[in-house]
DNA sequence: GTTAGCACTCCATATTAAAGAGTGCTAACA
DNA sequence: TGTTAGCACTCTTTAATATGGAGTGCTAAC
C-alpha cells in the first residue's frame, strides 16, 4: 500500500495532535480539525490502512490512535516545520568572558532546559591529541615546588608538589631547561624510556625530582578529566505523564547524576561530521540504543569550537516531545555559538 | 504531665517502628512489641498522654500514632543507641591521592548515599582569607603568556593572556619581580590604588600587561568559585512514599542542581565550632529553616583539613529517616576523614 | 491501676453500575 | 467506486456503593 496524500495529512493531525495532548487521537477529531472534509468514518478507513502499514497503533480497542516510532521518523525526516526560532536574547543571556568556556557550557545547559523543558547536557569540547608545550617548575617555598604543564590545547596543568631536597635557583633553571628541550612537542606514546632516561641521565642527582614531575606530565596528557558534563532540567521528566510514573525514569534521574552514563550517550550518538547542519540529530525510542530512553527520545547536536575541537549537545524527552521546537532552537543556538567561537581562543 | 519510664518506652517503640514501617502505630502493635506485658488497652491510654503532650499525633480517628517533630526531637536528643557502625573497607574505597580532595569529596558523597540510601552533599573547602603567595609570568609564544598565581591555601589559578607586545626574557624577568615584591603576602583589600600605581610606575610602557594580569590577581582572590559542591543520590528522594508524590520533592530533586542552593542550606545549617564531635547536628522538619524541606531531616557535619579550612556534609532525608544508622555512619566517616587529612597537604 | 468488651469512626478495597469514547462493519447513497 | 450514516460492540474511566478491618475511646468490672 502507498501513502497517498491524504494518508500523509491524516498521519500528520495524529502525530501533531498527539505531541500535544499525549492522547490517543480518534477518528472524529481528525475529521474535525482537518480541512478535508471527510466523515469520520472515511477517517476510520484510513486509519485502519495506516494501522496496517505500521504508523499508528491502537493502545487497546476503543482508543483512538498513537504514533509508532516509524511515525516519529517519517515526521523528523519529512513533516517538520522549517520555521526558524529566534533564539531571544541569547547572546544577552550568555555572558561570555573569553577563556570561560565552562561557564558559557553551563549556561547553555541551562538556557536549553529552560526553553524547552526538556533534560539537557552538555559535553564539553574533547581536544584531540595533547602534547606538552611548555613544562615549567618554580619553588614556592622551601619543601615546595610548582609545576606548570601547558599543553598544546592551551590548557594548563598545575600541581604542586612537595619536595625533600633543597632546589636553588640554578637548579631550577637547569631542570627547567632539560625538562623543555627534552619533552616539548612530544605526546605521551613519544615518550619512551629512552627519552625519560636521558632526562634523568641530565638531572643527575635529583632524578627523583623528575620523576615526580614526569608522573605529573603523564596524567596530565592521559588524564580524561576533560570530561566535562553539564546537565540541567533532569527533575523536567516528571513533568510527562507518560515517563513519571516508570521505573526507567529514576534510572534515567539517576543517569543525569552520572557524568559518565550521560558521556556515554551523546558518544554513542551520531559521528560529528562538521556539516553544515551542525550535525543536528534525531534518535526515537530505541534508536538511542539505550535501554532506559526507549520511552524517551534524544536529540543531539555537535558545537565545533575550532578545527578539531567538538563538543556535543544533547536534549531529551518523551518520544512526543516538540521536535519542531527542539530542533529548531537547537539550530538557532548553533548558529550563535558559531558567532561567538568565531573570534574566540 | 511527665513523661513516665513507661510512656519512654512506648513513645520510643512508636518511633521506632514507625521509621521502620512508615505506617502509623496502633495500640496492640506495642502491647506485643515490649516487654511491658501491658494489654493494649493501657496503652491506648498512655498514647492519650502522650498526644496531649505533643509527641505523637493521629493522622486520623481510627488510625495509630505517629511521632511528631517533638518526639524526633527527643528521640534525636536521648534515645538514639550509640551503637558505632564500622564504616567498611573505606579507606580502601577511597583512593585518595594528595591533592586531589575535589575526587575524595566526590567519592564521599557517593558513599554516603549508598549507604544511607538519602540523598547526600558534600561542599568543598573554604578557605578563610585569600592572600597572594606567589605570582609568575611566562611566555609560552609569541603572543601568549601564562600567568599563574599562587594564593596562600596553596591553590593555583592560571589563565593564559593574548598580549599584543613582545615579551622578551630579561623584560618577564623584571615584570615578576616587580609582581612579587610588591603584591606577595596582600590579600585584596590591600591592594589599594596607592599599590597599583606604584606598580604601573614600574613597569613603565609595560603597564597594559600588568594591567591584565592585576585583573586576574582580582579575580583569583576574590572569584567564589571554591564553591565546589557534590552531590549523589537526589533520587533516593523517589523512593519514600511520603515524598515522592508532592510537589516539594520536585523543588528538591531541583535544587539539587542548583548547587548555589544546596551551598545555603549547609551554610544555613549550624556553625562549625570545631569539636570533638565533629559537629554532627541534626535538623528535623522546619528545623531546617528550608520551606521545600518541611517534611524533610536534614544531617549536617563538618569536616576539617585543617586550622580554618572547613567543609561540610549534609544527609537529607524523609522525618523517618533513619538517624541512628546517618549518625553513626557519619561519625565514623568524620572519624577516618581526620585520619586521612592529619598528614595531608 | 489495669483490663476486657463494645460501639463507633474512618480508611482501604472490592464490586457494581453508568457514561463515554472510539471502533468496525454493513448497507445505502452519489 | 468512494463516501457516509447508523448501529452494535468493546473497553476505559468515573462514580457510587458495599464490605471488612484497623484502631480508638469509653465504660464497667477486676
Amino acid at each position: 500500500m502507498e501513502l497517498s496524500e491524504r494518508k500523509i495529512k491524516i498521519l500528520q493531525t495524529i502525530i501533531r495532535t498527539y505531541l500535544e495532548t499525549g492522547e490517543p487521537v480518534g477518528s472524529r477529531t481528525i475529521s474535525k480539525d482537518t480541512d478535508l472534509n471527510l466523515s469520520s468514518a472515511t477517517i476510520r478507513n484510513e486509519m485502519s490502512d495506516l494501522e496496517e502499514m505500521g504508523y499508528i497503533i491502537q493502545p487497546h480497542t476503543s482508543a483512538g490512535r498513537i504514533p509508532t516510532d516509524k511515525a516519529y521518523r517519517l515526521y523528523v525526516d519529512t513533516m517538520l516545520d522549517d520555521k526558524k526560532i529566534e533564539v531571544q536574547n541569547l547572546k544577552e543571556e550568555l555572558e561570555h568572558k573569553a577563556g570561560k568556556i565552562d561557564a558559557l557550557l553551563k549556561q547553555i545547559a541551562r538556557f536549553l532546559a529552560s526553553n524547552t523543558n526538556y533534560a539537557t547536557m552538555v559535553s564539553g569540547p574533547r581536544y584531540k591529541s595533547k602534547k606538552v608545550k611548555f613544562i615549567q617548575i618554580t619553588p614556592v617555598d622551601e619543601s615546595n615546588i610548582l609545576t606548570v604543564i601547558v599543553l598544546d590545547n592551551n590548557v594548563v596543568k598545575n600541581q604542586i608538589l612537595r619536595v625533600d631536597e633543597v632546589i636553588d635557583q640554578e637548579l631550577v633553571v637547569r631542570l627547567n631547561f632539560i625538562l623543555n628541550t627534552t619533552l616539548n612537542g612530544l605526546d605521551v606514546t613519544e615518550m619512551n624510556l629512552a627519552i625519560i632516561r636521558n632526562i634523568k641521565e641530565q638531572a643527575g642527582s635529583h632524578a627523583k625530582v623528575i620523576d615526580a614531575v614526569l608522573e605529573l606530565v603523564g596524567n596530565a596528557l592521559t588524564e580524561d578529566d576533560d570530561l566535562k558534563i553539564y546537565t540541567s532540567g533532569a527533575t523536567n521528566f516528571l513533568k510527562y505523564p507518560e515517563l513519571s510514573s516508570k521505573s526507567e525514569t529514576t534510572e534515567l534521574l539517576n543517569a543525569f547524576e552520572e557524568k559518565r552514563i550521560i558521556n556515554n550517550w551523546l558518544e554513542a550518538a551520531g559521528q560529528s561530521n562538521g556539516s553544515e547542519t551542525h550535525d543536528i540529530q534525531v534518535y526515537i525510542g530505541n534508536e538511542t540504543n539505550v535501554d532506559t530512553m526507549k520511552d524517551c527520545s534524544m536529540v543531539t547536536a555537535t558545537y565545533k569550537i575550532h578545527e578539531g575541537v567538538y563538543g556535543k549537545i544533547g536534549i531529551i524527552g518523551p518520544k512526543r516531545m516538540d521536535y519542531d521546537k527542539v530542533v529548531s532552537t537547537l539550530q538557532s543556538l548553533m548558529t550563535e555559538l558559531d558567532d561567538i567561537f568565531k573570534d574566540d581562543i
